[in-house]
DNA sequence: GTCTATATGCGGATAGAC
DNA sequence: GTCTATCCGCATATAGAC
């Protein structure tokens, strides 16, 4: 018999966007949540660093899938496509079965300015932590930083789309989409 | 005979990037600044909304000037070159002849998170912004949000070499290689 | 000045692992 | 029996609202 219930953490996650939901992110507290997951304000700050971290776990395992993605991926695939890969395949992982939490999270941040800012924050790193790992890989830095970057925007415009609420398509399809998209627009140019 | 100097605004500009060069951004309060401008914090606050945003004047012109130029701009430029001809137009009127000033903001954003935030919203405002000044021109919503972020990915490595000690070329030809690298880069594709 | 909420530091308790 | 991971309790610094 455990001294408490396992998964403290992912409780936590769930009382957070459930209470953020209904209430709003500036109207709920610590200790709301705590109680509403059988734990203690202090458990929670134990466990998150503060209040907002609790909305960005899946984030840091999105991280780490897309980084172990491009390091495993096949070396001669040009940098973009490495990128996209590894999205493609830590979406299917990490978001194709929540797509209702992800949502209700996606609804959220789009309330709260203070938790856009989070996001960016993140996204940033990522992004920079994308162009390292394509480093690691032999590209060279400054195309390594334009396929993460362009992979990003790519990624953010399939993204939204995916949380329309009559979206049926997988992200992995959306982010293709939204890659071949980018390839066109780019292309296109005055010079020719 | 003015009761006043003018230009408090870019005296208080000034004496920030001073300080903050000097001592750091947290260890220079906002009465430093305006003791140096010859001014009253009182002031201060009058044109600016916290310590941060006396950094960012210069976003505000520069978003002026990329969505009047894109506004102004030959109808028939792809979404892509459309945005790229007003940065490097609003680069040449804002950024060419101040080289060092924004060099030293550059390098104290860099050593400070809570700038870097700040940075990271404007520059998701100002793709926003770009994004529907595209769209005012005919261009597809999804098409003007991966134009516009392309771009700002380009801008972004173009500044950084800019802002290094021994560059000597024009933010304008750094962002015109960025962009045929970028080109390059999302060219290859391992479906040819 | 009080109240609320966020956030941190430090110590203590116990189930399960070794 | 000791060690570690996990969680709780208490005190407190800070900041904003009223």
């Amino acid at each position: 018999m455990p001294r408490w219930k396992p998964d403290a953490v992912e409780r936590l996650q769930a009382a957070a966007l459930e209470l953020f939901g209904e209430q709003g992110f500036e109207r709920t507290t610590v200790a709301e949540i705590a109680q509403r997951a059988g734990l203690t304000q202090r458990t929670f700050f134990n466990h998150f660093a503060d209040k907002r971290e609790v909305l960005f776990g899946l984030s840091s395992e999105l991280q780490q899938e897309i980084l172990r993605e491009i390091a495993a991926g096949d070396d001669t695939l040009p940098p973009l496509d490495a990128v996209v890969r590894a999205l493609g395949v830590a979406a299917d992982r990490l978001f194709e079965d929540r797509r209702a939490a992800v949502t209700r999270r996606h609804a959220v941040l789009a309330a709260n300015p203070e938790l856009q800012e989070r996001e960016l924050s993140k996204n940033a790193v990522l992004t920079e932590a994308i162009a390292t790992a394509l480093n690691a890989r032999g590209c060279d830095p400054e195309t390594a930083f334009l396929a993460a970057g362009a992979a990003m925007v790519a990624q953010q415009v399939a993204f939204q789309k995916w949380t329309l609420p009559d979206e049926k398509r997988s992200l992995r399809d959306l982010l293709s989409d939204a890659v071949n998209s980018l390839r066109t627009t780019v292309s296109q140019t005055a010079g020719t």
